[in-house]
DNA sequence: TTGAAAGCGCTACCAC
DNA sequence: GTGGTAGCGCTTTCAA
């Protein structure tokens, strides 16, 4: 392992101009920029980043603590972050809560213990990212979804718009009895979503019975429990609103079993598109998230941040930006009107006794 | 930003102490160990893991190297890594290659700069892996495939075995038109599951026409097109393998497209398995690979070279390790016997009845 | 324009 | 047992 004074003694120059060069200080004369050049590439050395972090206090490293790797909706997201780190030269430490707020925890101190810049956080029901002392000790950008009350930086889907669309969506298909499976209603993203489900109803005098509610926790167990609920009561709803992708896996698991064919017998709107919803049958019609924008859009927020607080410390008095994204109804054949699922209907009542 | 200066003073010990029962020595009195601890806690100390990694030399941190993070084979994988690091108290940086061989190599030299101990690597096609001096930087761990002639540490699912028994499973079905897209063979992966595919062919006189081997690149765009050639055959095969996910993914869409339906009109076998598998209609057959599990003993490989070079430097006389891990047949759906889609083809139609 | 030297926060050696 | 201190590889001031 070579140091800077390998590069030093074998280029026949001083310390300070290797690393004169290696900063691209134009100060020094290009000969002797060749010549370090020439060394450095002799003995392929790489100058030793944790000691550069440690005399300029900034080690170019992110952190980002996510909910759950293995949800598509993330990597997705995770993808933009590291594309725009990478091209600014910054690393991504990537930590997985799996939605574990003691484990959100320890990833933020051991973070801090690694002095990354700032942290990226898609915060659990009971964060952290709530109190004073984790942001006295980077800056933090919030992802997809803040406590109720929160005030920071943060940037999301504009999950009430959304909700709205999609629940217009089906109203205007002919729907008025919509059964809704929502997500933790102490989080921004689960209860926006309700609140425009429920404004959408409203609007139109549609009605939520009790019943039509079904509060789930954003995982598949919880959306195949919810559908059953759902389609086994005495009037189940001609349609279905999935507060995320999921859960709506667990639905469709659900209706598989209870035999209730969609769209003929019951209508699917998910929240949350992914690769694989043109695949299913039907084919899902789902509200997409812009993902890989909010990524990298996060990234800038934290980019930019840490430019402005690269001199005065962490800066309590810069202003707080928060983005909400618009997200983008994918209407395909999961929803379709409920009077033509009548006749189907009784079609397959028919096929099904002949069977 | 506090110091272990300002514990030492507060607690009014000296700096040697402090760093004592940081570290856990046995030789710091309780009493004193007690006062440390407290002053920490007073200003909400953590160490400056930074500084500490410039004097032992060591950072626990560990990159990774994938080729899509947004394929849920290798999220499945990340996770596993991410949970036996962060256990071990490691940290990963993730990278994403994006199967370009230039980002690998730049993402490598990162990697060394940041003086990772160790990096797990899933390698392009013409992968930096292969050269020596890249491995005299770090350890270095493939994981789920290696170039053509690689020796070196590497951990995979055992590839050809698990190419070989579902391939059975189709001549099992009766099928004897069996299609393949295959991946890029000149990665193991890729070579490995066409010869288990070849071998179980052969064992049963199964001829492969040279139209029915259609090469793919692991994107979904070639199984795509690769479907579209297969089935527009004069006469297409009765069955399929499909080497990866997303080509799945792609056949799957070109079938759509051609009206085939599957399993009635062709069979369908995917190499990997994913959480969502199970809800296509029919259900997929595929062949799941441990990939949690190789994931975490991929990073489990990487920590026992870790802690057999810590002191020796790079030891270049420790044994290679080589892992290939156990897939797993799960017959679905999508995968039935071709004598009852074509009751008309006599041949067939015996063998069922003979089996 | 170049070089000598101090010092980032920590560990580990050595003296007490 | 505890403390003083050199030094990890780099940047940056200051003097030449």
């Amino acid at each position: 392992m070579y140091t800077i004074r390998d590069i030093a003694r074998l280029a026949a120059v001083s310390v300070a101009t290797v690393s004169g060069v290696l900063n691209n200080k134009p100060t020094v004369k290009p000969a002797l920029v060749d010549r370090v050049k020439k060394a450095m590439d002799a003995l392929d050395y790489h100058p030793d980043q944790v000691a550069r972090s440690l005399r300029v206090r900034r080690t170019c490293t992110v952190g980002m603590v996510i909910a759950d790797v293995t949800n598509p909706f993330f990597t997705d997201v995770i993808r933009g972050v590291e594309k725009e780190a990478q091209s600014n030269g910054y690393s991504v430490i990537l930590c997985d809560s799996n939605e574990d707020p003691t484990l959100e925890r320890n990833y933020l101190s051991m973070l801090f213990s690694r002095r990354v810049d700032g942290v990226l956080l898609v915060p659990t029901s009971s964060t952290s990212a709530q109190e004073s002392r984790i942001h006295k000790r980077f800056p933090i950008v919030l992802i997809d979804r803040v406590p109720l009350g929160f005030t920071g930086d943060a940037i999301m889907t504009d999950n009430f718009s959304a909700a709205y669309d999609g629940t217009r969506h089906l109203i205007d298909l002919g729907h008025r009895q919509i059964g809704i499976i929502t997500g933790h209603l102490n989080l921004s993203n689960g209860l926006d979503r309700l609140e425009g489900f429920r404004k959408a109803l409203q609007e139109e005098n549609v009605a939520l019975p009790d019943k039509y509610l079904q509060q789930g926790d954003f995982q598949l167990e919880s959306g195949y429990r919810c559908g059953l609920k759902l389609m086994q009561l005495p009037i189940p709803p001609t349609a279905i609103f999935s507060c995320n992708n999921k859960m709506t896996l667990g639905l469709m698991r659900a209706l598989g079993e209870l035999h209730v064919h969609c769209p003929e017998a019951v209508s699917i709107l998910g929240f949350d598109d992914f690769e694989w919803s043109a695949y299913f049958t039907p084919r899902l019609t789902t509200i997409a998230q812009p993902t890989y924008e909010m990524g990298r859009q996060a990234m800038q927020i934290l980019l930019r941040k840490l430019q402005s607080t690269k001199n005065d410390g962490l800066s309590e008095g810069s202003r707080v930006t928060v983005v909400k994204l618009k997200a983008e109804l994918r209407v395909r054949d999961s929803t379709t009107s409920p009077a033509t699922r009548r006749d189907m209907q009784k079609e397959n009542a028919a096929i099904e006794i002949i069977n």
